[in-house]
DNA sequence: ACTTCGACTACTGTCTACAATAAGCAACAC
DNA sequence: GTGTTGCTTATTGTAGACAGTAGTCGAAGT
């Protein structure tokens, strides 16, 4: 995943400790580190961190606008939960936004904006090959991001993003069943290069269609999963008794 | 414009300095008190405001979210600068994803969805009758807001909102020509009143139709003006030299 | 035994203070 | 006269500390 960390055309500093906290804190939910609903103390926080509180605060306020967690005025932070219904919106949000990339670049313009989608469907190629899994969902995700890239359109990439960092949220929620997505590596990887080669044919509605279809598979592999993980979890799950199934604070 | 004050379901408390600062920083901007490109020092603002430094700085954070301000990571923060490419985002972002909203909303499930927007275009007649250009504006907002609000899709609400608010930022850059914008202000309320009629009807192509429609006068008085603006912005403003026309920072 | 009131604990919200970096400016050398 | 170097100042980044509030546990009363 491409880390926020940006310090600027090309004056390189040390990224501010909120950068790094943000970045830490992000990785450590992603990871599972954190259930959905888990309470987060600051004073924990900054001891693990090694970081004093402010730079925590300001850190906790960018993944607050990132989705990562809500908090409520003096009742402290919690690790976002995911409903049904927030599934749901990242994906039909995730989709539109790829759709849209599409409509505004698909004749595209300027061919280097081709050039990161090749590597990265080039690298999924590699890694289905290897039998990769880990490998293949990273490329993966860098050759849509680099897919939307293509309408050069900034605050549309910056938003499919973080709709998409999202949507790992939602995939670190099922950690147990993410092995098991892939029936077949190289055709998942030929699914993206048919995608890519219909984007640098220059026919919109060929891409589009192409996209309509991928994007099924990618609903099955987010949406049914979290079922089974929900059947799953009120079987018998050890500790993290999160509150799973409400809604999120209408931040 | 729906502040974003939230202290929850209902229980009311008194609302932390960081969300009272973000709102009068916003605030401040949007009636053009800090030209863009400005250099916004955090000890200025804290006295100006009350406050204390780390609240202030968590405001900025949120507002560096929302694409109101740009930081550098030991250089301060600025005024966000809008170029045309700016401009030319967010209208086609915005208007992105209130199809996206027609498309998932159109035949509106609960009729009281509907609520909202009616009232806010009865309130807009209301202002075209009583000539209150300026209350017409704000009800057009809500108006629009509150019809994304029909696809009940968080998520969208809350980009839709933000790259409205983005959309303000843009014509605060050009307070000098917004009064001149409606020709007729009945007419102008007319058109939302068509609008929200093509919703109620269930028939998506035709709302959709006619959102297209819509868009092409809001494109009018937003992108047209601008370049007005830019021409007698190089012929001899005052003083805020910032420097127009170049890229925010690729935070 | 159940309910209710009270104090306690832990946490968040905020402030003041210190350290470090960057920009501006002046003096010096070439 | 021009370029460079060093200092000065202002501003940001971070740390530590204090105050206020919410949640909880216990005890007393009904």
């Amino acid at each position: 995943m491409t880390t926020s960390a940006s310090p600027g055309p090309d004056g390189i500093h040390a990224p501010s400790l909120v950068q790094l906290a943000a970045d830490s804190l992000r990785s450590m939910i992603l990871a599972g580190e954190y259930a959905p609903g888990e309470r987060l103390a600051e004073e924990r926080l900054t001891e693990r961190l090694g970081i004093s509180r402010p730079p925590l605060r300001e850190a906790m306020r960018l993944l607050e606008g990132e989705g990562f967690i809500v908090t409520q005025p003096r009742k402290g932070s919690r690790v976002a939960t995911l409903t049904d219904q927030d599934v749901h919106e990242i994906l039909t949000l995730r989709s539109a936004l790829e759709r849209l990339a599409f409509e505004l670049g698909v004749p595209v313009r300027d061919p280097a904006l081709l050039e990161a989608p090749r590597r990265a469907v080039a690298e999924m190629e590699d890694c289905a090959r290897r039998e990769d899994r880990g490998g293949l969902v990273q490329a993966g995700y860098r050759f849509h991001l680099a897919l939307v890239g293509i309408a050069a359109h900034r605050r549309l990439s910056e938003s499919y993003a973080a709709i998409q960092r999202q949507q790992l949220l939602c995939m670190a929620r099922n950690l147990v069943v993410r092995e098991a997505y892939y029936e077949d590596l190289v055709q998942h990887a030929a699914r993206h290069r048919l995608l890519l080669e219909r984007v640098e044919s220059g026919d919109r509605d060929a891409a589009l269609a192409e996209l309509a279809a991928h994007g099924e598979q990618s609903f099955a592999s987010v949406a049914l999963p979290a079922e089974l993980y929900r059947s799953s979890f009120s079987g018998g799950a050890p500790s993290a008794r999160g509150r799973a199934g409400q809604s999120n604070a209408p931040t």
